[in-house]
DNA sequence: CTTTGCGCCACATAAAATTTTGTAAAAACG
DNA sequence: CGTTTTTACAAAATTTTATGTGGCGCAAAG
């Protein structure tokens, strides 16, 4: 009885792994046949795949811009003290603001590192004067605002 | 004659882009119930926003751990100098290095964050050391290494 | 008030995904 | 070394899903 699902993949995983990344809409008779076999094992190590937790979950891109979203900023944050504390009390705080995408404890100058996405500059600074920046755990904030994105690969290198 | 497609989205447009964002691999029938439409004009919304450009693409989402990534940075990097051809040339060598996941261009202490993912440190210590430091034009580097991700969302916050 | 166009539903058809069945190869076991 | 068990695969059948068509109703424009 074993309750963990054993994670272990080959070749054929693995390219299954890098199509599925770079295009999660593509059919089961495609992929299949990009990768050499027929439907059903494909699909059957694709179900592998996603029940053993390698796949997580399937999403959409959108293009901020199109949607309305201009402004994109990374902002590294320090805490007032590093206590589990403080730090769980900063991580449920930052889970309710949407514009929030990311948010990573990081070592280095700060502490975390957020990713934050709105609609322009000044609901950009609304949101950082209304709500991050009055979570009382914050001690100083640095923003960077993305000028342009050269790169945002969604296809992890999987390691040999 | 109208080349460029109308951009304009209503409130169930909307809540479509929600959905495929937080779940691309939803079924058109249940995505039609979950807005309350049939299913053709529920997959001729999805169509257009498609050919829009508002959606981008799909991507399966992995988990890193799981197939041996056990390193995530943020790279802060400064050029030497700042002239667009300097620029080009880092953004090309950036490109063909598949452990960096992510650039972006920003304002503030450095001229370009990277998002870098590894095996682990020692396969990060050679990719750095090997790869990034090599591009002649990167004068500094300052790595952050993520200790833990709280939070990584793929929903963007779409503006009313 | 009429026309036009858009968005919707309902049904029909086509395509794809998924399940089932059977077979062959590899691994574990006696 | 042979037997059993497990695993992976293909082929075909079934079910589900996507897609195309026709017609209706509403809302805006004329």
């Amino acid at each position: 009885m074993d309750n963990s699902v054993r994670i272990k993949f080959d070749k054929i995983d693995r390219r299954i792994l890098e199509i599925l990344q770079a295009n999660a809409k593509i059919t089961n008779a495609q992929l299949s046949k990009d990768i050499g076999l027929s439907p059903a094992p494909t699909l059957e190590r694709v179900k592998k795949l996603e029940q053993s937790g390698i796949i997580k979950s399937y999403h959409a891109k959108l293009d901020p811009e199109k949607i309305g979203l201009g402004v994109s900023t990374f902002v590294l944050v320090s805490l007032i003290g590093h206590n589990k504390g403080n730090i769980d009390a900063f991580m449920k705080e930052i889970n309710d603001i949407q514009e929030v995408i990311e948010c990573h404890h990081i070592t280095g100058t700060g502490d975390f590192i957020l990713k934050i996405i709105a609609k322009d500059i000044t609901a950009y600074q609304k949101l950082m004067l209304e709500k991050v920046s009055e979570i009382k755990e914050v001690d100083s904030m640095q923003s960077m605002v993305i000028l342009s994105t050269f790169k945002d690969s969604k296809v992890l290198p999987i390691p040999a």
